[in-house]
DNA sequence: TATACATTCTAGCGGATACTAGAATGATTA
DNA sequence: TAATCATTCTAGTATCCGCTAGAATGTATA
């Protein structure tokens, strides 16, 4: 049994071609938007400020590691993670890499302008307050993201149209808005928004990949 | 506010430092190895099949990382994981592997000779039978990384002392063998030497980090 | 058929990575 | 001081990766 080597050198190559995705920055960002429901390639090469065609190669990548799968509708190809454990390692890579590198934790802390901007992620307080409707917790990603999927007891106002529709939200209580995770900037925009007109509101760092992942 | 781009950019860069880590399989073999406890790099680089420098350079990745800690110890220089969560990435990118990519399922059917040499990880029964003493849980690790940490109920017998030491086990139980995890020969070495000598012996899958991972 | 969406092929560029090897350097122990 | 363990520097090779771009192809809709 000599070829011991062999077979190990081939069961962990294997392995290493799931690292090997998730080793290019601009492949966590559409696995990242993933998370967020299905999308079409061009959503995603917007979204992620890339070409259709660097898109395409990519997804194409994701695609021959199986963690991706396409369904045709109509003139568009629709892009899905394969399986939800691929969202739980996304988070559960971006979650040792804020816990392990300290040049990352500089970079989020610059995103927080108010270090109380963010609110601990006790998840149980924040749903109790939610569901007595102490706080108003709100999805501020396209309403597609939220209709797919969201947080309990969200309510959904896109950050396009946030500033039109300012009168629907409360000013005697307490907002807690989100986005698509700790890397998208939007909910920390819509903070900025309610608070210079003068709502209370704070930044709740989890997506829904985040929130379904349990930690 | 145009330079969000950058920003974003500048996030999933970071990330991406970790999958860049797992994307290599002599540094999956490396954490592998480190998961069952702290290891010199001489003994990291016999156990790979590498030399020593080419160890040394890897480990460095690893410790750029902040995933492994050294501490020297005489003439020797310990590296260890940082964090149990490196442990479980590990476990869990394996995992994932394991789960959608056809060809490492097949790859791992080839080390499996007869399908009942492996444990379906019912770990509640297979601890009650242990705990009863109706099987003998078996690690046949070297006895440093018995020693490190095993699974509840082991007995340990390195792989090296069996064939001289086989009078130890009963012949009237079934021994369950296991070793650093699925990617691991030496288990499977065991059952086959212990079912050659008339032994009831299977095989499980699990090391200690899948168990203290805890799926 | 014309159009929109998406992929593929080709080709090229610059940069990173994996591995090997020789030589020098450091740290520790005996 | 000699020996051991480990890292670093240099240098070289081969390979792969990310990105861009032009051209061609395929697929579905209107």
């Amino acid at each position: 049994m000599k070829d011991a080597r062999k077979i190990k050198d081939l069961l962990y190559e294997q392995v290493s071609r799931i690292g090997k995705v998730f080793s290019s920055s601009k492949r966590l960002e559409l696995i990242e938007l993933l998370c967020q429901g299905e999308k079409t390639v061009e959503t995603l090469a917007n979204e992620a400020s890339i070409s259709v065609k660097l898109t395409s190669s990519h997804l194409r990548e994701l695609r021959m590691a199986h963690l991706v799968e396409t369904e045709r509708q109509g003139k568009n190809i629709f892009y899905r993670l394969a399986d939800k454990s691929v969202a739980d390692l996304w988070v559960q890579i971006h979650t040792l890499a804020e816990n392990r590198l300290i040049e990352l934790q500089l970079a989020l802390q610059k995103l927080a302008m108010q270090p109380d901007d963010l609110v601990p992620s006790d998840r149980d307080s924040l749903m109790k307050a939610a569901r007595k409707g102490e706080v108003v917790v709100l999805d501020v990603r396209p309403s597609e993201e939220y209709l797919n999927a969201h947080l309990p007891f969200a309510r959904s106002i896109p950050l396009e149209e946030l500033r039109q529709r300012l009168s629907e939200l409360p000013k005697d209580r307490s907002i807690v808005a989100y986005c698509r995770g700790p890397y998208c900037l939007m909910a920390a925009d819509a903070v900025e928004l309610l608070k210079q007109e003068g709502y209370s509101a704070v930044h709740l760092r989890e997506g829904v990949a985040e929130w379904a992942s349990g930690r």
